[in-house]
DNA sequence: TATCCATATGTAAGGGCTTACATTAAAAAC
DNA sequence: GTTTTTAATGTAAGCCCTTACATATGGATA
């Protein structure tokens, strides 16, 4: 049995050899077509052509019933829906994209996505443009630069209409590494939510964080602590701009800052464990601190939770604020104190101006708005 | 001035329907070009043609180069690369998508991008889909049917590849809720997270929510407590199996349970207060509980939010079980005892079984984990 | 009735890439 | 030195749409 088989193909080859028709196009035709994807035989799928032939029209008018394009009569209109019914039929958006060069894609970069603040970003963003008839396409990069660029080409390669970058760890203090943002803006609109940068084709939105930060800062200073720790875990864009406000509202208050004041955490941005400990940490090495300002509403957390098991009474012996004013301050007993910088706004806004830009529309390269402080358990009400 | 403006005007347009072309035409070309987008005039991109022409070679060999493609010589790839430096190539990905029938591209459904439990699943999914070089495309579809139906038009439009969908929520109890995924799955292989639904081309990993709530109710009631209150805001398909889990547990126990101890919350999966508030109700509507399980980790944590309230001692007098073992788990103090069910395991799972199947592979259909209850400060240590 | 238009439909040319097949040049075998 | 093989490159067809332009058809206008 098994040497008749092998015979028979055997025969098979040889007689198609004869017409000179390659093995290697053999296989290709018999074995690894790949028509066959997905375990799911990919029957030939349906085209214009398949309609235009069922509804006896041209492809043309397919096209211009599937445009919703002027001058076609009611009855020719019928019939090629009714084909398109029948057949199943979905347009092919690459062929389309490729005559349109466009997909109605905007590119969304996110470092993590998965991070709360980002997340919630990214939900934003992705329920306007949707709104808007556009879709997304998410990348995230990590924190490293050379996976951002590369997620840039990826993306430009998809020819998404825009990019947006969401959270400002994509604009780094050195000029030379933003270039690579300069580059993508070459080919379609950039925006950046919590970053500034420069540039022909680039807006920005962002909350102002250093005055938030330098009005936090002044609050605490103001209900009597001096003692103020400053807890981030970004170096990014809008990172530094938090630590000027905290720096300038301790100066101006008249208190000195030493360098440990200024705590950076290194680990992951859930760890509140290990944001805690590096607290309990740094308390035992000798730095005195009554109170933490936070950049992130986690690092606040982790602030509120080492001054608990320290045993000091919040907010009168230790004060907290967080930023972000994410669902986690509702989470800590006492509630956390945090700025909100009205992240669904600047959602919109950014939105809302790709849209502007992408239309044609002269848009203003920069919105700045002002956040706001929500007072809960971890500081004393004014 | 303003009249000379419109005679030159004139003038121009006059002489050029002295050769025939329309004044549409006109327009196309001086005003509403369509290579005018977003604010930059979108040179004519640069294709394998350029690169071809620079290179001194054809675009087939380009196109090698590209694909890595077996039979370059060395000198010959260094042309070519050097040229696309050159001219910052960037290929495009619909013509390339509509040779090849593919983008490699998976569209991503979540009903919320911003749930703290299905953020962290996209996250997981896009790391791992970008490792295996697929891109993806998210919808955010929020919780109605008809929303999702759309969703999956428009991304089987997109041509993606497959659809991951992320969550137990796109499975509906009645059957013919969910032809729409069967339709779907007729196109492109689909993936479900944490639900299970019958099919061709259909695959589910998910964790056995079911024998997860069994065990953590049993355990509950093991150490002493027996007025459990179950917590719950989603009626997917894990959130039957978990009530079953649940329903079960006390039924083998010998407890009988009255429908209002199994409280549903209608709010927003955020909203700590108003979760909190619910059981303050219920208590005080006359229902007895010391201890809550509930179906989600926030759920869990305005559970403990509660006891705090009403000065219950945690655990002794009170505990709590959470569900899903997020961040939030260690957010609380004292922090909340979880349910783990391995989301990290479980989308490398998902991933590597979609790889499999969109190379032609035969794949299990199901694949199940089962979870892990991780004690923390809300129950007692066994 | 002859002329002109508006409306409805068709024809064909891209758009940028991949790849089977054809061709050429160089190396290996004789 | 001639023939065969192999490696390197080129040619051209096809993927499925959109759309400018051409054509056909009927009705309004002169």
């Amino acid at each position: 049995m098994k040497l008749l088989q092998s015979f028979s193909c055997f025969y098979i080859i040889f007689a198609v050899t004869a017409f000179s028709v390659s093995i290697k196009e053999l296989l290709y035709y018999f074995v690894i077509s790949p028509t066959h994807i997905g375990g799911v035989v990919k029957e030939h799928s349906v085209t214009i052509y398949d309609i235009s032939e069922q509804a006896g029209v041209s492809i043309a008018t397919v096209s211009r019933v599937l445009n919703n394009s002027s001058n076609v009569s009611e009855a020719t209109k019928k019939k090629v829906l009714n084909a398109i019914k029948d057949t199943g039929y979905t347009p092919n958006a690459f062929a389309r994209g490729l005559g349109l060069n466009t997909m109605k894609t905007i590119g969304i970069l996110a470092a993590d996505s998965s991070d709360l603040y980002l997340a919630k970003a990214i939900y934003y963003f992705e329920e306007e443009l949707r709104a808007n008839g556009y879709d997304s396409l998410l990348c995230c990069t990590g924190y490293a630069l050379k996976d951002k660029k590369a997620a840039i080409d990826l993306l430009i390669s998809k020819k998404v209409d825009g990019i947006i970058l969401v959270g400002s760890n994509f604009v780094y203090p050195d000029v030379a590494d933003n270039k690579y943002i300069l580059n993508a803006a070459e080919k379609v609109p950039v925006m950046l939510l919590n970053a500034e940068l420069e540039g022909n084709n680039i807006y920005c939105v962002s909350s102002d964080d250093y005055k938030s930060m330098y009005k936090a800062t002044g609050e605490l200073i103001e209900s009597g602590f001096k003692n103020i720790l400053y807890f981030y875990n970004s170096l990014s864009y809008s990172g530094a701009l938090k630590e000027r406000g905290f720096r300038d509202a301790m100066r101006d208050a008249g208190i000195s800052v030493v360098e440990r004041q200024l705590q950076f955490f290194e680990g992951t941005r859930e760890d509140v464990h290990g944001m805690a400990a590096q607290l309990e940490k740094t308390a035992s090495a000798g730095l005195k601190f009554n109170a933490v300002i936070a950049a992130d509403d986690t690092l606040g957390l982790s602030a509120v939770k080492y001054a608990l098991s320290k045993g000091y009474k919040i907010p009168e012996e230790f004060s907290v604020i967080g930023y972000n004013n994410s669902m986690l301050a509702n989470c800590s007993e006492p509630e956390l104190t945090s700025i909100d910088n009205k992240l669904e706004t600047l959602c919109q806004k950014l939105t809302s101006t790709l849209m502007g830009v992408l239309s044609g529309e002269e848009m203003p390269k920069k919105t700045v708005f002002s956040g706001e402080i929500v007072t809960r358990g971890t500081t004393k009400a004014k």
